[in-house]
RNA sequence: GGGGGUGUAGCUCAGUCGGUAGAGCAGCGGCCUUUUAAGCCGUGGGUCGAGGGUUCGAAUCCCUCCGCUCCCA
C-alpha cells in the first residue's frame, strides 16, 4: 500500500491525478454481446473501436506486451497491451498499475489465438488511483463481516453479490409494474408514526424535540394504508421500510423491505390469487423460469400454491392430534408441553394452536403453500369469518419453510376493530411488549366506513432470498445492520 | 440467554506431540509478444483477536474477555 501511495504521489506531480476529461463509447458487457457471432477474420474486416472505461481486475505480463481484465458495470473484457501499439512510455505505464486502478483504454476489438474477444490497446488512462489492494483474486472475498462493512469491496470482486442485488431490483421493478398495471396507486405513508401499529412487534422510540413528543418507527404501514382506502383510493401499496426492535437472524434485520397493497372490494382469497401472480411474475422476470432452485430443493412456483387451514396443517404434521379438539385450550397446552414451549397465562386455545403449528409445521412447508383460518385471537386487524368468528378470513404464505406473505379481509366494523384494540392494549398491560397500542384515530377512520377490502403484506427481502437462492437475509441487503466497527 | 465453530501477512488458508511463524495470491526486482488462476528466478511483509496463567520455552495447553459465525430459545 505503501508503494500505491508514493505512485499517487508521483502521479499529482506529474500532472491530473484524478482527470476527468476521459468519456467512454461502450461497454465491456455490451462488446461480449455484441461480438458474440464474430470471428476473428470478421473482426478484422469490419473493425469495431471502444473507449472502455473500469477497474483494472488482473494481468498477464509478459515481457513487451501483457493481457489485462478490464470489469465495469456490465462485465468484463480482456485487454491486449502490446509495446508496438502502446508505445514506451504508455507500456510502461502500463506496468506501473496496480490491480484494482480505474483506467480507460482504446482500441479495436480482435480475437486473440486462444478465441477470446479483447481489444488492442492503442492509448491508455489512469483515472483513478487504487489505493488499497483488491481480495485475493481466485478466492475472492470470503469473511463476511467483511463482506458486509465494507460491501463495496464485495461487489467488486463476488459476482453473486453483483447478481443478487440485481435480482433484487428486477423482482421489485416486476411487482411495481405488476401492481401500476392492475390499477394501483403507489403512495408514502408516514415512516414516524405517533402510535406504531399494523403489526405485533417492539419498536424503535425516537423523540421529536421541536414537538416534545415521542414518535415511533413504523413497524408496518397498514393503518395508513386502510385510512387511505376509507379515503377513497381504492387500490394503494406501498413498497417501503419497516423496523422492529427485535433480534438480528438469518431471517431478521431491524430494517427490512415490506410491500404492502390493499384492494377495496375484494376478500382474502382474492388476495391470495393476486399474491400468487406477483410471486410467478417476480421469479419469470428475474429468473426467466417459475421453477426455481432454493438451497439444493427444487420449488414450483408455477403450480397453483397449495391452500389448508392452520388446523389441517397441524393435524396432518402431528398424527397425535388427528382426531383432536384443536379448540380445547388444555389439550393443546399439554402438546405445547411436550414440545417444550412455555404456555404464558393469557393464551387462548388461538394462539396455543398457532404456536403449535410454528413449532411443528412451519419448515415443513417448502412448496409454496397459503395456510388460512388464523385463529381471531392472533389477528387483531382481520376480519372475522362470517360462520365461524373464532377464526379469520386470513392467510398467509410460506415458502421454503418461511413466511412469505400475509393477508386478510380487513376488518372494518369499528365497534369489533375497537374490541381488538383493547385487548391488545390487556396483554400490553400484562407485560407484552409487542402488543398493539390502541389507535383511536383509526377507529374514527373506520367510523366514516371502510369499503370491504382485502389487504397483502410481502417481504421483499425474503422473497428475494428466494429468488436468489441466498440463506441469510444480509445477503440481500446491501448494508445489514452490524456492531460499529472496533476502532 | 444456551450450545457449536472460528479469529495467524492486504486476501484465501496451512501450522503435527509445546521447541526459530509458513504457502498461494497480491506487492517489490528480474526474464518473457497470444496469456486468461499465465510461467520461471529472486525478495520484502506478522501485536498469531486482547489480557492473564502453566512452562526452560506457548499460535499451540488452561482461565477471562472481545469479535465474527451457525444452531437453539
Amino acid at each position: 500500500m505503501q508503494v500505491r501511495w508514493e505512485k499517487l504521489a508521483r502521479w499529482r506531480r506529474e500532472g491530473q491525478a484524478y482527470p476527468n476529461g476521459f468519456r467512454r463509447d461502450a461497454l465491456a458487457g455490451d462488446m461480449q454481446r455484441r461480438c458474440a457471432d464474430m470471428d476473428a477474420a470478421a473482426l478484422e474486416q469490419e473493425p469495431i473501436l471502444a473507449r472502455l472505461g473500469g477497474r483494472l481486475m488482473s494481468r498477464r505480463i509478459m515481457g513487451k506486451a501483457s493481457f489485462a481484465d478490464l470489469q465495469d458495470g456490465s462485465g468484463r473484457l480482456q485487454i491486449f497491451l502490446g509495446r508496438e501499439n502502446l508505445g514506451e512510455g504508455l507500456y510502461g505505464m502500463f506496468r506501473d498499475l496496480d490491480l484494482g486502478d480505474i483506467i480507460g483504454v482504446e482500441g479495436a476489438l480482435f480475437r486473440t489465438k486462444a478465441g477470446e474477444l479483447s481489444l488492442r490497446a492503442s492509448s491508455l488512462h489512469l483515472l483513478a488511483k487504487a489505493l488499497r489492494p483488491l481480495p485475493e483474486k481466485w478466492h475472492g472475498l470470503n469473511d463476511p463481516e467483511t463482506r458486509f462493512r465494507q460491501r463495496y469491496v464485495d461487489l467488486i470482486v463476488t459476482e453473486q453479490a453483483r447478481r443478487t442485488f440485481q435480482i433484487r431490483a428486477g423482482a421489485i421493478a416486476s411487482i411495481r409494474r405488476g401492481l401500476l398495471d392492475h390499477g394501483f396507486l403507489e403512495v408514502e405513508t408516514p415512516m414516524m408514526q405517533p402510535i406504531p401499529g399494523g403489526a405485533t412487534a417492539r419498536p424503535f422510540v425516537t423523540h421529536h424535540h421541536a414537538l416534545d413528543m415521542t414518535l415511533y418507527l413504523r413497524i408496518a404501514p397498514e393503518l395508513y394504508l386502510k385510512r387511505l382506502i376509507v379515503g377513497g383510493f381504492e387500490k394503494v401499496f406501498e413498497i417501503n421500510r419497516n423496523f422492529r426492535n427485535e433480534g438480528i437472524s438469518t431471517r431478521h434485520n431491524p430494517e427490512f423491505t415490506m410491500l404492502e397493497w390493499y384492494e377495496a372490494y375484494a376478500d382474502y382469497r382474492q388476495a391470495m390469487d393476486r399474491t400468487e401472480a406477483l410471486i410467478r411474475s417476480a421469479a419469470l422476470a428475474t429468473l426467466g423460469t417459475e421453477r426455481i432452485r432454493y438451497q439444493e430443493q427444487d420449488l414450483d412456483l408455477g403450480r397453483p400454491f397449495a391452500r389448508m387451514t392452520v388446523a389441517e396443517a397441524v393435524r396432518s404434521h402431528n398424527p397425535d392430534l388427528r382426531d383432536a379438539n384443536l379448540r380445547d385450550p388444555l389439550l393443546l397446552g399439554e402438546k405445547l408441553r411436550d414440545l417444550g414451549v412455555p404456555v404464558r397465562t393469557g393464551w387462548g386455545w388461538g394462539k396455543r394452536l398457532v404456536e403449535i403449528f410454528e413449532k411443528t409445521v412451519e419448515t415443513q412447508l417448502q412448496q409454496p403453500t397459503f395456510i388460512t383460518e388464523y385463529p381471531t385471537e392472533v389477528s387483531p386487524l382481520a376480519r372475522c369469518n362470517d360462520l365461524e368468528p373464532e377464526v379469520t378470513d386470513r392467510f398467509e404464505l410460506f415458502i421454503a419453510g418461511r413466511e412469505l406473505a400475509n393477508g386478510f379481509s380487513e376488518l372494518n366494523d369499528p365497534e369489533d376493530q375497537a374490541r381488538r384494540f383493547q385487548s391488545q392494549v390487556l396483554a400490553k398491560e400484562a407485560g407484552d411488549e409487542e402488543a398493539m397500542f390502541f389507535d383511536s384515530d383509526y377507529i374514527r377512520a373506520l367510523e366514516y366506513g371502510m369499503p370491504p377490502t382485502a389487504g397483502v403484506g410481502l417481504g421483499i427481502d425474503r422473497l428475494v432470498m428466494l429468488l436468489a437462492d441466498q440463506p441469510s437475509i444480509r445477503e440481500v441487503i446491501l448494508f445489514p445492520h452490524l456492531r460499529p466497527e472496533q476502532p
